[in-house]
DNA sequence: CTGAAAGCGCTTACAG
DNA sequence: CTGAAAGCGCTTACAG
């Protein structure tokens, strides 16, 4: 036959078979001996003797009901968050959110069923805000709802970004890595080498790390003395990334290029390729890090100069800033904190080539 | 300034500003609309507007203590669910839950804080079983404690298992793969190259999924009118997979293989390729599908014969079955699910060789 | 050293 | 159609 649901053993059980009242169970096993507080070693025993017998484990529900929170993190992601395209943009900072929690010793509560019917995952689902399962949050992904974000910070909510995010009305607490500093790194590669006019290929929409990296593009140009040239941004979509086209750059000089995006990477390859030329003998290429890669960069062609971004680590750093804002909700405004990308310098970026721009 | 940590608003605020009772707000909230009850339109759309301007959210702690469902689906491994090792292990699984998950309206509760001194998850952790936080639960996970699981039957907490398991004391519900009919298929595909000794090559431990398809070699040996040999049956690791032991096996008229190991593979290759024998000519070889592997098997070489399993139907299916469950606790007894596989014939088995043995 | 009592925020008979 | 009240299983001041 199939079991039967036994009613589980409750505090009141334990008191009864160990002769004392439910306050010295609940004492007992919270260990809550000490202070003012003191239970007779034989009374304890008699107790944990009871908790044994009777294979009794605390209501979880019940304990956090009556003790204010109840050790739930939330992992709110815009996305799925295991998505089957993308698989690995999740993934690090998951590894990274988990064994912290788990080291803390939280759960965590990933919010799946706030999705909307576009697909898109909302913080406030007919004037519900699931959110509040939990007794703060991590919130992660590339395309966020502003006003949501506001929201939620107006209603004080404690919750951390896993990126730099900036919203109207207030200031939120997020770790972010720190695109600004890596890519100005990387620029500062190419001119070590001796080029002097970098292309920057930029992403269609400007979020705030790529902001950071645009920031980053032209903190390196000052630092080398020289005066970023408005006319070296361009946006273009990858199928228009042809031989034709680097040759016009040739012409005004530039030596190199740097792109946001990872899909450029290919496609900028086989018009270097497709221009005769070879890298990086003609053409010094680099990669501002997407986070939409792989840390190996499996989707990278091998050996490309770029920088990754730490990931797990950022998810470790998210669950210890929401903890401790948990465990101290006035110290004084947005917790912040922005980690390092590691510079990886590949073989694709080497000295200009002798040109007439130059 | 910062944003002072507001109390959360609760069942009365809501009550208040409607201007009606908590129990009319917990009907509205639950849609326990119908029967005997009945709520004026206007009045449920007051409490839907007072809910929405606080942004409320009922406490799932409160409201499982009070005998309702906080629609929070546990998953639970006994190992790491976002382990760095074996990364793609409980992904497609995971891509199921939450898809489905998502699709019911229910969160998602990882246990991540349940992980003893060796690294290993418990379910009963200081006495304390964290999964009654969540309605029910699926279970996932190789190396699971029978003993917890044995308990967690008897005490009747609703969950479903990822994969087929038996314990003392009582029947589970899971929802397994068909490992029984996909290890028979690609039997009866050496047989229909005319293999008759094909060897097993068998994982050290024996698990339920192990036992499955153990017995899909026996059945197709039954199907096929063979009688099954016990001394086909193999135990080795990976480092005395040597081209000696593969020619001894051919001396007992041995002319394939079928290995439960992922590991085992790269190894075999190597020792057929060492005893200068070539695949297929000279042996045959496929692969049980371990569940370790990914669903493109990219740790693979290209081309082996073997079996998908349908870990991201698992999933969908396990969420399936456990709100069924929640749905109707008293419906009799385990239920259990069992998904077919999907066969993979590569290149790697052929007809075989000419030899004494036969 | 230990217990009686209030209260955490909900749901659900039970009245009306 | 809606509300007053009990109760879910705990923890935590507060007494003694």
């Amino acid at each position: 036959m199939s079991h039967p649901v036994k009613r589980r053993p409750r505090q009141a059980d334990v008191a009864r078979l160990a002769g004392v009242s439910p306050t010295t169970v609940s004492l007992v096993l919270n260990n809550r001996v000490g202070g003012n507080v003191r239970i007779r070693p034989e009374t304890r025993q008699r107790v944990l003797d009871a908790v044994a017998r009777l294979g009794y484990v605390a209501d979880p529900a019940a304990r956090s009901l009556a003790g204010g929170q109840n050790r739930l993190l939330g992992v709110f992601t815009f996305e799925a968050i295991f998505p089957i395209q993308q698989r690995d943009f999740y993934y690090p900072f998951l590894v990274g959110i988990e064994r912290e929690a788990g080291r803390l010793g939280y759960d965590l509560l990933l919010f799946t069923s706030s999705t909307g019917t576009d697909g898109k995952r909302r913080l406030y689902q007919r004037g519900n805000n699931r959110l509040r399962m939990a007794d703060g949050a991590v919130l992660l992904g590339n395309e966020e709802n502003k006003q949501e974000l506001s929201r939620l910070l107006a209603e004080g909510y404690p919750f951390v970004f896993v990126g730099r995010r900036e919203v109207p009305g207030g200031e939120l607490s997020y770790v972010a890595a720190d695109y600004t500093t890596a890519t100005a790194q990387v620029l500062a590669h190419f001119f070590a080498h001796g080029h002097r006019r970098v292309a920057y290929l930029a992403h269609p929409i400007e979020t705030e790390s790529m902001a950071d990296r645009r920031a980053g593009y032209r903190l390196a140009h000052r630092q080398a003395g020289l005066e970023p040239d408005p006319g070296l941004l361009f946006q273009r979509p990858s199928t228009e990334i042809t031989a034709t086209w680097l040759h016009e750059l040739r012409a005004q000089g530039i030596t190199g290029m740097v792109t946001e995006m990872g899909e450029h990477v290919p496609a900028l390859m086989a018009a270097i390729h497709a221009a005769g030329w070879s890298l990086p003998r003609d053409f010094s290429l680099a990669f501002l890090g997407d986070p939409h890669l792989n840390d190996d960069h499996d989707d990278l062609p091998r050996d490309c100069t770029t920088f990754t971004i730490p990931r797990e680590e950022m998810g470790v750093q998210a669950v210890r800033l929401l903890t401790q804002i948990l465990s101290n909700p006035e110290g004084g405004g947005p917790r912040r904190l922005t980690l390092p990308c590691r510079f990886v310098p590949g073989s694709t970026v080497g000295p200009p080539p002798p040109s007439p721009g130059r």
